[in-house]
DNA sequence: TATATTTTAATCGTGCACGATTAAAACGAT
DNA sequence: ATCGTTTTAATCGTGCACGATTAAAATATA
């Protein structure tokens, strides 16, 4: 059966695994990051965090590819929990350091099974790491292209 | 170098690639869509509309793994545009049934070339379509076993 | 047939994303 | 040194996502 539109099938297109893989990936998270009080938007500023300290807010966006519109609120409410500090840098005022304190600082040793929870989860499934490994080594080729496409006007 | 946190390495994680990746591609989409004056969630409502006219609300949310509250408002603004109708059933005074209108259908015709403007734009890559058939697949499978663990309960 | 349960869409509140704009600080070029 | 440009974070408005709850209709069960 021919169809001049059959491009426009949700089945075809890659857009929206994507779109849904995303989302499903957020809601796994959700019964672990519950218990640290925070959510996957908050969860990925604190790897960031936890594995660079004290930054600003402008290196922060370039590490999770998000502006300050976005995360300044989100810092905002980090803070509110006690889980950060942000303070203008001295040498350049235009600038806001983000810095753990030492209850965002312990919040990692809690933190430190999720991803081996996380991964054993897939443990019984027909996924191999090797494949996990192709997948995104895949994954990261099409960020990098799409990066390029999407910010080419900077 | 021994790091017993490394596992919370933000590029050790599969989870933020596919966050990023979502999040570009659907600014990928940003330029075309802008033309037919729909958003990306809203351009994937109509692309189930197109291959499947005529449907409940909750058939709509199988399709696109997405419930009441996020549909229900997203459905109100496409109707505000004039490219579908919501209306209860009959038959079932529970269901609403959202078809599109002729200037929905119309709308088709304009979004015919988007798919394939988008494929061609990724031609000069380095990235083959055997690649990203095996890519599309291994996400399918992924979306597959993520929806089975997020959704046991259900 | 009454009553309990399930299904369906809608509503509400919170927290992202992001385009557009703003204000202040820093920088650069004359 | 001054003035225009760039950089940086913040603000604002709109539109998702989604957990939790609600109300009404349909269905199942006693």
């Amino acid at each position: 059966m021919d169809d001049k539109f059959a491009s426009l099938y949700l089945d075809k297109q890659l857009c929206f695994p994507l779109y849904a893989a995303s989302r499903l990936t957020t809601k796994l998270y959700g019964p672990y990051l519950d218990k640290l009080d925070i959510t996957y938007p908050q969860y990925l500023v604190m790897l960031v965090l936890w594995q660079h300290n004290s930054q600003t807010v402008n290196k922060i966006g370039q590490r999770l590819m998000l502006e300050s519109n976005t995360l300044t609120p989100l810092l905002k409410r980090l803070e509110a929990k006690g889980l950060l500090s942000r303070k203008r840098a001295e040498i350049d005022e235009r600038t806001v350091i983000v810095a753990l304190t030492k209850k965002g600082d312990d919040l990692k040793a809690a933190a430190a099974s999720i991803p081996e929870q996380i991964f054993s989860s897939f443990q019984d499934e027909s996924v191999s790491i090797a494949e996990i490994t192709i997948f995104k080594d895949m994954l990261e080729k099409l960020i990098n292209s799409l990066d390029e496409k999407v910010n080419k006007a900077k």
